[in-house]
DNA sequence: TAGTTAGATAACATTCTTGCTATGTTGCAG
DNA sequence: CTGCAACATAGCAAGAATGTTATCTAACTA
C-alpha cells in the first residue's frame, strides 16, 4: 500500500466527492500555478524530459526530485513544496527508494479530475 | 502575469489553448475559490436557486447580482470582485438591462474546460 | 433637479502563496 | 563514528487574494 505524508486518504486516491465544492476547491488550487502545471506535463514522458536515472526506473517510479528542482528553476525548497502540494492534492504520488525521492502522476486521480470538472 | 486586460473576447468564450499553461493556470485560478465554485453551481439552475425576477429571465441571462450578494453572504464589493474573475476567466457572461447586471454561466468555456483538464 | 438604487471602484487590513536562506533529518560511504 | 548527499522543514520577506468600509457612476423616479 502506497502511503506517504499526511495524504486526505490513505489510499492515496483524492476522496473527491463530485458535488463537495471543498474537495474541488482543493483540487483546483493545487492545480492553479503554472508551475505545477509544467511539473505535470513533465511528469507525463520522465524518460523525454529528464536525464536519464542510474538508481530508480522513470517509467514506474517516476522522475528524481533533483531533476526537477534543477528544470524547475527554482530552489530545493521551493519546488519541495510545489511537490508537497501536488502530493496533498492526490495528483502526485511520491516513492522513496534509499536515498532518493521520485514522483509520478497519479493517473487515477486525474482522470478523476474529468468527474470533477464535469460536475461544475 | 500574462496579458489579459480587456474581457478575453468579446464573444464571451474564451481562448482556451489546450497545450497554454498560463491560460489554463488563469482557469484554475478561477475555479481555486469555494464561493466561486458555489457561484457556478448556482447559476445551473438560476430559477431554482434564486428569488423570483421581476425584471430579468432567469433562464435566458441569469440571475440578478443581487441575489447573487445576498446569497454568498459577503459583501457587495467582494461578490463583484468574484463574479468579475469569474468573468474575465470567460466562465460567466454577464448582461446589464436597465439598472440590474444578470449573471449566466458560459456553457461553451465550462465544457471546454473538459479539454484543458484532458490535456494535464 | 434631487433622491434612490444597482453595482463598480478605491483604499486598506488580513491572510495565503511563493520565493529565499538556513537548518534538520535521513541514509549511504568511508 | 564521521562526512556527505538528498530532501524536508523552519523562518522570513514580498506579492497576490479576499474581506471590509467608503465612495463614485449610471439609471430610474418623483
Amino acid at each position: 500500500m502506497l502511503q506517504h505524508s499526511a495524504g486526505p486518504s490513505s489510499t492515496g486516491l483524492a476522496p473527491v466527492t463530485t458535488d463537495d465544492l471543498g474537495s474541488a476547491e482543493l483540487l483546483f488550487k493545487a492545480l492553479a500555478s503554472e508551475r505545477r502545471l509544467q511539473i505535470l506535463a513533465w511528469l507525463k514522458d520522465p524518460v523525454a524530459n529528464f536525464p536519464p536515472q542510474q538508481h530508480g526506473d522513470p517509467t514506474k517510479h517516476g522522475a528524481c526530485n533533483l531533476f526537477i528542482v534543477e528544470k524547475l528553476g527554482v530552489s530545493q525548497p521551493a519546488a519541495s513544496r510545489h511537490l508537497k502540494v501536488l502530493v496533498d492534492a492526490g495528483l502526485v504520488i511520491p516513492t522513496r527508494r534509499k536515498g532518493w525521492t521520485y514522483y509520478r502522476r497519479n493517473e487515477d486521480a486525474l482522470s478523476a479530475l474529468a468527474d470533477v470538472v464535469g460536475s461544475i
